[in-house]
DNA sequence: ACCTGAACACCGTTCAAGT
DNA sequence: ACCTGAACACCGTTCAAGT
């Protein structure tokens, strides 16, 4: 059973469900928080199983008795993750309420630049994943859009947001010295005129800028339900 | 020295300006063409140092004359796919022209799925990947857009084709066994009413329809240049 | 100049054994 | 029920040695 796949969250839902208040603090919870700490400081490679044993004072095949792999950990991040995002109340229509959403699932994913690579793995079907597409599609409707347009829109719009948040945190030039690198590259290749001349904003964008511009260029694009 | 950084392009870009054609034919070309031979039937998990030696009968170890590290190895990989993109030439006008170039750019990307998470890994530098930025923003500042505007709009185009490549592939549920899963799955959450109801259109999209509904909706957005 | 063999320092995962 | 220790089958990478 694939990890993240519909039958793989079916039985998981189910062992949810069946759940007790454990005695000592759920493990696996213990083992999600460990696992994001570690993916938020020194990236997705450093989330070795050995890694976060010994982060828990404990030996890395003993992890195996809570979570069957590290794929699965994985998915349990990602929808971990998911849980951070609040739900849109704006009370100004539709819009205003998506872009609002967007904005702060972007919020979220910029709060967690190692997991969003995690986010094109699969379908999300974690409980915050499909509370966030209840909601989402909740909003779109009730705003008149009809039900095929909404999941149209809601798809769009969410991976707008997973696009631009993947290749904005990757993207972009850091640093002085990565800057002037970029310069000494284009120096010697006469060849791109354009892309040499406009290096700059090319190459240090504003993400939120440039997510500002595809958004709105979207929604305006997209118009009101007719 | 990071591989696909701006220094180490400057130094590929000056190897490749020194070398004479060599005797026994490149090298570095053949083991690309491996790779991604390996990478487009079995996935980027399968691309090993190991299994490329095997498949040119060779140990893995002599590899490393000819190309510095696996990651070395992927951002040649990349820029040799963007080598398949065509330059758009549709003689109707810029939008025309942005159209065809983001649909031979998705057509590129879905030919190679396995790469496609490698462009968000950081900037495209590659010799294919300036070409394809120079005549991107040439044909739009020749259109009329301010050069500022030109990068705002290339930009957002290029990054909406590789994230809805991405989420496009990794996304959908394939095969009859997935969807029945799915169908499974939401029978038993009640508590997503609208999720459970639309979720033949959510989970298998059809992809090709939403790029050009998210195409058509970013660029009616963005208008014409002013 | 190019390839080989042996070796190193890692991985994820399994499983019998302990408590 | 949970943790441990040893082991397996892999990785990428380095480097002295051969030709």
């Amino acid at each position: 059973m694939k990890a993240g796949s519909a039958g793989w969250w079916k039985a998981r839902y189910a062992a949810l469900a069946r759940q007790r208040p454990r005695a000592g603090g759920l493990e696996l919870g213990r083992i999600t928080e460990v696992a994001l700490r570690i993916v938020d400081g020194e990236g997705l490679a450093a989330l070795t199983m050995r890694r976060v044993a010994e982060e828990m004072g404990v030996r890395h095949t003993s992890l195996y008795r809570h979570v069957a792999s590290r794929d699965e950990l994985l998915v349990e991040l990602v929808d971990h993750v998911l849980g951070e995002v609040r739900p849109a109340e704006s009370g100004k229509g539709w819009r205003a309420d998506a872009e609002q959403s967007a904005w702060d699932f972007r919020r979220v994913l910029l709060g967690h630049p190692a997991i969003v690579p995690l986010l094109t793995a699969g379908q999300l079907l974690g409980p915050n994943a499909l509370r966030a597409r209840e909601t989402g599609l909740g909003l779109l409707i009730s705003a008149g859009w009809k039900p095929s347009q909404a999941v149209q829109i809601y798809l769009t719009v969410t991976h707008f947001v997973i696009g631009t948040a993947l290749l904005g945190t990757g993207g972009a030039a850091r640093g002085a010295g990565e800057r002037t690198a970029m310069t000494d590259l284009f120096a010697g290749l006469p060849q791109y005129p354009l892309v040499r001349e406009l290096a700059v904003p090319l190459n240090l964008p504003d993400g939120d800028q440039e997510f500002r511009f595809g958004l709105t260029a979207l929604l305006d694009g997209i118009g009101d339900p007719r």
